[in-house]
DNA sequence: TCTCAAAATAACTAAAAAAATGTTGATATT
DNA sequence: AATATCAACATTTTTTTAGTTATTTTGAGA
């Protein structure tokens, strides 16, 4: 067992019991304590912990990182398909806005088939994929970085937003009720909302599996949208409510 | 000799001389032909030269002082100490700003060992290194990605540092000569020159070999920094022209 | 407040892993 | 045919990780 697993394992510890016992670790990986301790330091420097005498507490407030990570690899094949679909909206010199989140980053690599092209994003992912690729003038949007949504927020990206305009935007939402979509964060709710003022046209991508939940904010209405993307027929009840608002629906095929 | 160290010289014996022979490197640096071919082989995956039979040439085309991957790879270890003398001037808690450049580079990643920390950035490969760091509250500034400096520049750029302000400010430069600093590029001058205004320490970080050079753009005078790290004493009628100023040289051991 | 056993740390050593280099021999190039 | 390249494997060196021991710090109970 590595290192690094062995540390994966005390924060998954952690992260169930609240707490762990130094001695208990030591046992359980069948390390010196010494060792446990290096751990514990390493994780305390990662600000993932706490070290307390004896073993140590989960950091108060730490929303855990692996959230990102995980949802990047889930659903590979229906964000591939979405992000296509998506693609048909774009034409080569556009100004394209791309939002936070895994789905967006699966549309941002592929813009690369639209060069010459100009996108606006606050997804470190997608900075990281068009970083340095010809025909993609790529403008980042600062802010403070967020581990959870892999992106850029704040203050200081809604003012850069409100000094641009694009063609286009693509919005993806982790909930949508009823006519309406909804998202656990206030701050990636207001860049989402930037980007859609922002943009002539605006796009909502969301997994047909998210409709009918909710979170705590209010993204925006569905009708705010030209165009709402998802990858398969929603429940029955949920299908109903969009016509009734005479909303359409493009599956992704 | 260190694997680096001897690509280093491979190199500059390729920009003395335009092409280099394979046979001869490897008796110059009393290492194996296979060795020699699998640093070519490196150098030249770096874009940095074309490899030929019997030996390699400089790659047509590449602009070595201003191309990012080469500079990259230049003076690691000179880089190392410099940006260790830097790190005494900060402070656990402290909101710091990094500007363009690998030199600025090697310092930024080094900042996780001053965590908590805060750091503002327009440099790519900065927040590559500092993103889902715990302990560091990464403020990316945004913009216009430049492949050459590997960061973000222009207008957005600029109106994100007008609305912060650091402790300190960590600006690079390729030039300096008299009492003066420049830049050949106009847009990272402008960030540069931001940075100092918006932080309330500034300090040059400069290579002692880039005394007694000039570029398009005056960066700024020297008596507007704080403090001047070098890596090394710089030719003597430069340094002449430091005393007459009154300034002082920090020269990193 | 004081004491002292447990806990934390520092400093050093040993072991393991990873990286770098060398060797050999098969294949390609001129 | 002579030399260069490359791949595969062996060897060496360096770096990372873990363990041990000695010393300092901590905090609960007297």
């Amino acid at each position: 067992m590595r290192r690094e697993d062995r540390q994966q394992h005390i924060m998954d510890l952690l992260v169930e019991k609240g707490a762990v016992d130094l001695d208990q670790l030591a046992e359980r990986f069948a390390v010196s304590k010494m060792t446990i301790h290096r751990d514990l330091d390493d994780l305390e420097q990662a600000g993932l912990l706490r070290k307390m005498r004896g073993g140590a507490t989960i950091e108060a407030g730490t929303q855990f990182e692996s959230d990102f990570r995980f949802r990047e690899r889930q659903g590979g094949e229906a964000k591939q398909r979405m992000a296509r679909a998506a693609l048909e909206l774009i034409e080569p010199g556009m100004t394209v806005m791309i939002n936070d989140g895994s789905m967006a980053a699966v549309l941002g690599a592929m813009l690369i088939e639209k060069r010459p092209i100009t996108v606006i994003t606050n997804n470190a992912a997608v900075m990281d994929a068009l970083k340095g690729e010809g025909g993609v003038s790529l403008i980042a949007l600062g802010g403070a970085y967020s581990a959870k949504f892999n992106g850029y927020f704040g203050v200081l990206t809604e003012e850069a937003l409100s000094r641009l305009r694009a063609d286009i935007a693509f919005v993806s939402a982790p909930a949508v009720s009823g006519t309406k979509a909804f998202h656990m964060n206030d701050d990636v709710v207001r860049i989402k909302r930037s980007m859609i003022a922002a943009a002539a046209i605006s796009c909502l991508l969301v997994n047909h599996q998210r409709f009918g939940r909710t979170a705590l904010h209010m993204l925006a209405d569905l009708a705010e949208f030209d165009c709402i993307i998802t990858d398969d027929t929603p429940a029955h009840d949920e299908v109903e409510a969009l016509a009734e608002a005479g909303l359409t629906l493009t599956i992704a095929k």
